[in-house]
DNA sequence: TCTTGACTTCGAGCCCACTCCAACCCCCAC
DNA sequence: GTGGGGGTTGGAGTGGGCTCGAAGTCAAGA
């Protein structure tokens, strides 16, 4: 594959200053580059970058996605503290998930009233 | 009732700094006031604190809390407007938890490849 | 009367997560 | 070899949503 950051962002639907942000942010792996310097992203990278989107899409903050990738780049032997990284982070969105539809089946009965208890919005 | 707002922040969950901070903001509706000038929330606004309490848990901006209350403190007769900013709002909120639920299948995937395919974590 | 403590306002500060420069480099087509 | 369109870096700027501090007011209790 090997694409260029502008085709990496176009693919990821992030921009390429995200992309060279969360790189020197610590979010990244290894990001390999040309003999004159450029970027290329390939298989791995396009996956890693799929799964740190997935953990910040539902709202992992950037300094824990950090200590992810740390453990992630210093090899095997720490399974057990990115599990407990994962699973924390899981229980955190079941919990928000879980709250946010109580929250909004609340919505949905205030749009009821305005609708004078019809069942549709337009 | 005639909660002082220290009282308020314990019952809803919010901090009196952004008691202050919504009304200040035009979130609010008109919040009475005891004669020495102190705030004094009863019934009405707590109510109306747990709407918009719900809708910025479901991840509304405060500019648009702001313009329904503005709508609201408007009196009758924008009804229509009102319906159509909890309508959107209850799509986006819809969507993204939607997208969030297939997000977080995919975080207990790879939990499940760190557990060698067992089904649960700890 | 004096202190204590909860309230008031206004404005500044903070944290997060980007987002955007400015200045420079490199390669390719014309 | 020149112009343009990529890319690079470090650092500054932005927007959202609080969060806090300073200085003042007020009411109740010792």
């Amino acid at each position: 594959m090997d694409l260029t950051i502008a085709e990496t962002a176009e693919r990821t639907g992030l921009t390429a200053h995200t992309l060279r942000y969360y790189e020197r942010d610590g979010l990244m792996l290894e990001v390999p580059r040309s003999s004159s310097g450029h970027r290329r992203y390939s298989e791995g990278e396009l996956g890693w970058i799929e799964l740190i989107t997935r953990l910040r899409t539902t709202g992992m903050p950037i300094r824990d996605v950090r200590r992810y990738a740390q453990l992630v780049r210093a090899g095997e032997g720490n399974e057990a503290e990115r599990l407990e990284i994962l699973c924390r982070h899981r229980d955190a969105v079941r919990d928000r998930l879980e709250a946010e539809a109580r929250h909004l089946a609340a919505i949905e009965r205030k749009i009821a009233v305005y609708l004078g208890e019809a069942d549709n919005c337009h």
